[in-house]
DNA sequence: CGTAGAGTTGAGTAGCTTCAATGCCGGTGG
DNA sequence: CCACCGGCATTGAAGCTACTCAACTCTACG
């Protein structure tokens, strides 16, 4: 009864169990049994969510945990030398946060909140130790950082070889392709980060960015109002996305 | 009797164990005692060495290992829809290549030797399940990855905020502390690879790289003469690297 | 010694940046 | 409740970096 009680007030509070998380066919203990789920489960620690503008952790702070986004969305920032900050990600439910820390045993950058947002946060030493009795954790994490090589390869290249329409183009269909794999609307969403992020994110000038929005507007493929997204002509915005040819 | 010979034959051959490779203190088995070196040993499968222009495995080709490159270089391409090569990255003794095809099952990108090269091949399922009794290798591999990352992200940088003078300035500091740290002269050293593939690398025409050489030349910082290459002020180089303000 | 590919050099230009001014929206205090 | 303020976003004009195109030279290799 006691056991009951604390469960339910535990789920009621912050829907607390991998199992009955809308997000496990997504997160890491994704291909995990329903007994090893219960030991994953254990080891993670719930977190108050973070308010708009909040760190999760600032670079250079120990190492200790990687976090998955439950809900909201996150940047990492990225500050080097006398530079300015370089925006080397953003991070969206489901996904894994913290991974490029592991060597070095420091965050290499500052991950902010761009909304209220809640984590789980797992413990490495932990989730290491756990990955050697659990084959499908294991690869489930070699393959989330696997994944996460694959995509800064395709940022490479978008940041080298494509022109700032495309660049765009590729952002909006980036995350159309995202928020549909998570069960949201691919064409229309609300961006949680400003033009200045968007802008930093893909090289580009904060005005640059304006201009080529307007300019997609009036060319019917997108209907942006603020920070509220209307996808018009999807086709048409990935087409040019992978178009040849940049400069 | 025919034990030692056949072990004899091998070695001399081909150097065959990781015990008695110059790399192990740079390579994945670098934190491990001897017993568990050998059991690692075990798994590797030595390779014929490649020639100029040969591809390890191309792109698209299924995953099956992983490879540590033993001697010469080689450079990862990776061809997109119908746009131009990108050329994602550089590979030299020591370093891990393929660690990006671990999910999706199969390479991302051809990979090919710039040189006559020579490669250990890791089977990755058998990498993974010896990675489940030696912590200290998943350990390794966890920050290989890792490592990876981080650098991928140094590179968004380079390509989204620093000037072509920077980038050149970038890509020889790196070469030089990577030759270094493999025992070699961080001054003076040779390029395997072409001005074209610099500038893919670097998202930048060939036609700029030679003049930016040209002008690093006449302001004494190295001193370039075809491929060959020596570093005249590295201390200049560095702070040109990481100076402020881009564009 | 000749050729093909690699590298250099020059001229003109496109695309993006920078600087500057103005417009808009959402939150806060009177 | 409304007016004001500050940050965010948009728009315009001018400038510069690096690209493209084109011609030429060098170098490696048969």
């Amino acid at each position: 009864m006691a056991d009951t009680l604390t469960g339910r007030r535990r789920s009621v509070l912050q829907e607390t169990r991998c199992q009955t998380c809308s997000l496990s066919s997504l997160c890491l203990p994704l291909a995990l049994e329903v007994e090893d789920m219960d030991q994953f489960d254990a080891i993670i620690r719930r977190r108050a969510p973070l308010k708009k503008g909040e760190a999760l952790f600032r670079q250079g702070s120990p190492f200790t945990s990687v976090f998955a986004v439950r809900s909201g969305s996150l940047k990492q920032v990225t500050t080097e030398g006398s530079g300015e900050d370089q925006l080397t990600n953003f991070y969206l439910p489901s996904e894994l946060v913290g991974l490029d820390g592991i060597d070095e045993e420091h965050y290499p950058g500052t991950v902010v909140a761009l909304e209220t947002t809640t984590v789980c946060e797992i413990p490495f030493d932990r989730l290491d130790h756990l990955s050697e009795s659990l084959p499908e954790l294991r690869g489930q994490l070699y393959r989330s950082m696997s994944k996460e090589l694959r995509d800064d390869r395709r940022m490479m290249r978008l940041l080298s070889r494509k022109t700032a329409d495309q660049r765009l183009a590729s952002f909006f269909t980036s995350l159309s392709e995202r928020f549909r794999r998570r069960g949201y609307s691919p064409y229309s969403f609300r961006l949680s980060m400003s033009r200045a992020d968007i802008g930093n994110y893909l090289g580009l000038a904060v005005e640059t960015v304006s201009r080529i929005l307007g300019r997609f507007q009036s060319q019917g493929l997108v209907a942006v109002s603020g920070r509220e997204v209307n996808i018009l002509d999807l086709p048409a915005l990935t087409r040019l996305a992978e178009e040849e040819g940049a400069h």
